[in-house]
DNA sequence: ACGTATTGTTCTAAAATGGAGAACGGCCAT
DNA sequence: ATGGCCGTTCTCCATTTTAGAACAATACGT
């Protein structure tokens, strides 16, 4: 029996104003209560509470205790709430904001499995492109697709996003195959964004730096369109192993210039440092992470 | 053994980064400490720390189990730091204001017992009439003697002081003793405080309100120089009971009008609202709320 | 005044808890 | 392979805690 378990049982008799009822509330023997009390005015040498039968004054040093005993109790079922693993603790909204198809194409079903793990938790996806601000907009997580690192206590990279040059699988039947980066000029270049002119970043099998300038063909910030329009024949574009990768799988795709490497994005959860993470968050967390290591 | 003291260890084992450093810092066994690891692990149905020789890595959960514990068991020490009854828990300031002659006459006997009983408290009494601002000026309490009532969740009142009329015992040699408040405007009145004209109050014996409006012949904010000039024959004074007692004890001063009653005045032991009451406050305030009791 | 009901305290025996120490397996350095 | 250190698990025993009974104090009704 220790200490915070007598301010909690201190807190009751209290509360309830009676050792007997509070022993009745607490489901054990008022003999025992009555001990608890003594015990703790022993250790503290100061009466807590005047009582004899037919008095009950709860003292200047019991009052100060017992504001005092709520705190630390509170804080203390806090903790208990968080980590003692029962589903009836796990109950409670969470929320998180996930690109829009790194969302949809990568992560439903994990998504869904949690879901499903967890039916108590009240799950929040917005699939969405923004930048979010996780305390006002109330937020428990982001998920951030970047070329930056993100430096932050509230970010943790928990995966890799790699993306690679591709043409449709009947794109060079009526187009030379380039062998170089230069080649690429004489092709319509697709590209994920909203630019006039823009930069794509190589690396050859040297390790050398390289990079393209070129004025896109075609601006889009959906990268399911951009996958439809590399394999209707329509350009070259630089997509990512989420959007591209069942389409490689099924032949719609080949890559090019495989030895160009791109620079990797990663992958971060992002969450308020302001913030204490609950259980839920844990949880989610746990499996998020797991997710895109799989990946 | 409860739920502080199994977060304690786990806090201790943490920063040791070992169990058997743990126990070694704690002086028990460490398969004690193995334990109550195991125990805190089994009811949070996690792993908290992964150790096997040579692998020591505190896990998420751990970590953030960690930061909890350090706040609750901060909290907890707090409150045993205050209640614990050891004379090295009440080591630390305690500065309280007190009204001039009030704490000279009245208090210093219980004042210097106080600091007998409790020399490791480093006591700072001002003597002094003003009002002083509690926080601003970093006073754990004042002392104020009012006939207004002091209606604050931070002022207890604990004494009463009575005011009687008195004159010295020779005065009524060659003057006429009052028979009525009015006789009193044939004499010379003396007045604590600092005014052209003034009223002083009364109840009769019949409860029946009564006021005396008159310019005092001698104004001063010294009760102690007031009781000088009435023992000396100067006039008649309204003087209280921690001035007059000892005086009138001796024979020095005689009462005038005992059936009029003045309306007595409260000592009120004030502290801030903001602060709550440590143990060398809890300590004073019972201290001083027994002496003025016993007065 | 007396009897009854309720309260909180104290005592005793039984139940529960927790620590110490020994034995064991794993890991690392020599 | 050996030795040292680590953490784990088991067993025994000492300590703590609890339940229930007995008792004293108080309040209320007759």
């Amino acid at each position: 029996m220790g200490q915070i378990e007598d301010l909690r049982i201190f807190g009751i008799v209290v509360e309830t104003g009676g050792i007997s009822k509070a022993a009745e509330r607490l489901g054990i023997a008022k003999s025992a209560v009555s001990r608890r009390i003594s015990l703790l005015e022993e250790r503290y040498s100061a009466i807590l509470i005047n009582r004899t039968p037919g008095v009950w004054d709860l003292t200047a040093t019991g009052k100060e205790l017992y504001q005092r005993a709520l705190r630390v109790v509170g804080e203390m079922d806090g903790i208990e709430a968080d980590f003692v693993n029962t589903s009836a603790n796990n109950a409670g909204p969470l929320s998180v904001s996930v690109p829009r198809e790194f969302g949809i194409n990568f992560l439903s079903n994990a998504l869904l499995a949690f879901k499903a793990k967890f039916p108590e938790i009240q799950l929040t996806i917005d699939f969405d492109d923004r930048l979010i601000d996780l305390e006002r907009e109330n937020y428990d997580f982001a998920i951030r697709i970047t070329g930056n690192i993100i430096d932050s206590a509230g970010a943790t990279r928990i995966g890799t996003v790699n993306h690679r040059l591709f043409a449709g699988s009947q794109y060079f039947k009526t187009h030379v195959m380039p062998t170089c980066l230069d080649d690429l000029r004489d092709h319509n270049l697709l590209y994920f964004g909203n630019a006039r002119r823009t930069v794509w970043h190589f690396r050859d099998a040297k390790d050398k730096r390289q990079e393209l300038e070129f004025q896109p063909f075609l601006n889009s910030n959906s990268g399911t369109f951009l996958l439809m329009a590399t394999i209707g024949g329509h350009g070259i574009s630089r997509l990512p192993d989420f959007i591209a990768s069942e389409a490689v799988a099924k032949g719609d795709l080949v890559e090019v210039l495989p030895d160009l490497v791109m620079p990797e994005w990663g992958i971060f959860l992002v969450h308020s440092e302001k913030r204490l993470l609950n259980r839920r968050m844990r949880l989610f967390s746990e499996m998020i992470t797991n997710a895109c290591l799989a990946g």
